[in-house]
DNA sequence: TACTATTTATAAGT
DNA sequence: AACTTATAAATAGTA
C-alpha cells in the first residue's frame, strides 16, 4: 500500500531500489511501447542499471534509431559522420600502392646510383649502363649548353659596354672639338679615340679578364 | 474524463494522436527521469514523432550513453569500433609524407635519367654528372665482374670436358694400345688429343666467339 | 491548455 | 520473485 507520495531522490535501501528499478523499468518500457503504437512514433530507450547492466527498448531497430538520431543531430560520434571502414580501406589500399611505388622508385634509384646490383642479370646491367650513359650524355650536353649561355651573356654584356664607351667618348670629343673648331682649324682633327682600340677592349671584356666586370657578370 | 480503457493501437484522429503524443512523451520522460534518480541508473530515451521530429531525454550525456550502449553491444556503428577521425588524420599525414617522398624520388630519378634538368644550376648539374659517372663506373665494374665469372664458369666447364675426354680417350686407347702394346712399341704413343688444342677451345669459349655458347651466356 | 473521471502505475506489505 | 492493495500518478476525452 502506498503510504504517501514518495520523493524523487535516490532510494538508499538497496533491495527497495532494485525492486523499484525492476518495476519502473518495465513500466517505462511499457509506456514507451504504448507511445510508439498509439502515436506511430519511433521510440528507443536505453537504461544502464547502477550495476552497469544494460536494458533497452526500441519500437523498431535500435541501431537505426540511434543512427537517425546521429544524423538528426549531426553528431560526430556515430558512423555516418565518421570515416567509414570502407573509406579507411580505400586509404589503406592507396597507401599500399604508394609504398609499392616508393619501393619501385627506390630500387630504380639504387640501380641508377650503381647500388644493389647484386641480383641484376647481365642483360639488366647492360640496360642500366645504357641508360646511365644516355643520362650522362644529356647532363653533359645540358652543362655545355649552360656554359655556352654564360659565354653568350658575357659577350652581350661586353657589347653593351662597348656601345656605352662609344657613346661616352663621342660626347667627350664633341665638346672640345666644338671649341677648337671655333678658335682654330675646322678639319684635320684627330679621330675620336680609335674604334680599333675599343674593339680590343671589347674582346678584352668578353673573355672576362677584367676583374671588376667579372664581379658584375657572375652574380 | 476517461470513458474506459483505451486499446493500444494507432490513434487515427490526427489531433488526438498529436495531443496524446505530447502528453505521453512528457510522461515518459518524467518516468525516465524518476527512474534514473530513484535507482541511480543511466537512462536515455529517443523519440521520433511521426512527422520526424526528434525528442530526447537523457539522465546524463546522451552521447555518452549511446557510446556506452555501443561498447556494451560491441556494435560497429559507433565511434569506438570505427576508425576515429584521429586515426584517419594519422593515415592522411602518412600519405602526405609518402607523396612527398614519391615526388622527391621521382625528381631524383628524373635527374639521374637526364630529364627535368631545365632548372638545375651548373653546380647541381656537375654533382649529377659526377654521380652518374660514379654509377656508370660501378655498373661497368659489376658487368665486368659478371663476365669474368662467366668466363670462370666456362673455364671450369672446359677443364671438366678436358678431363672427361682424357678419361674417355684413355679408355679408348687402353684397349687398342694393350693389343698394340703386346704386338708393337710400348712408348712413343701419340698424346691423347693435345691439351693445347683443348686450351684453345677453352679460350675460344671464354671470349665468347662461339654463338651457341653466347646463347647460353646471355639469357 | 485545463480539468477530471478513470485507468494505470507502483510502494510497501504479504 | 509474485501477489495484494492502497494510493499516487498518468492520462483520455471533454470543455
Amino acid at each position: 500500500m502506498v503510504r504517501g507520495k514518495i520523493q524523487i531522490k535516490k532510494i538508499e535501501n538497496t533491495t527497495s531500489r532494485q525492486v523499484t528499478f525492476s518495476k519502473r523499468r518495465s513500466g517505462l518500457f511499457k509506456k514507451a511501447h504504448e507511445l510508439s503504437v498509439l502515436c506511430d512514433a519511433q521510440v528507443a530507450a536505453i537504461i544502464f542499471s547502477q550495476k552497469g547492466r544494460l536494458y533497452d527498448f526500441a519500437s523498431s531497430d535500435i541501431q537505426k534509431t540511434i543512427k537517425r538520431y546521429a544524423e538528426y543531430k549531426g553528431e560526430y560520434f556515430v558512423a555516418e559522420s565518421h570515416p567509414t571502414e570502407q573509406y579507411v580501406q580505400g586509404l589503406k589500399k592507396e597507401m599500399v600502392t604508394m609504398v609499392e611505388k616508393i619501393e619501385m622508385l627506390e630500387v630504380h634509384n639504387q640501380k641508377l646510383m650503381g647500388k644493389s646490383l647484386a641480383f641484376c642479370s647481365l642483360k639488366e646491367l647492360q640496360e642500366i649502363a645504357t641508360q646511365i650513359e644516355k643520362s650522362l650524355h644529356i647532363v653533359r650536353s645540358r652543362k655545355a649548353k649552360l656554359y655556352e649561355d654564360e659565354v653568350e651573356k658575357l659577350k652581350a654584356k661586353g657589347r653593351e659596354l662597348k656601345d656605352e664607351r662609344v657613346r661616352l667618348s663621342g660626347r667627350v670629343c664633341t665638346i672640345p672639338h666644338y671649341y677648337l673648331y671655333v678658335g682654330e682649324e675646322p678639319s684635320g682633327m684627330p679621330m675620336p679615340s680609335g674604334s680599333k682600340e675599343k674593339e680590343d677592349v671589347e674582346t678584352d671584356l668578353s673573355i672576362g679578364f677584367r676583374p671588376d666586370l667579372n664581379i658584375l657578370l657572375v652574380p
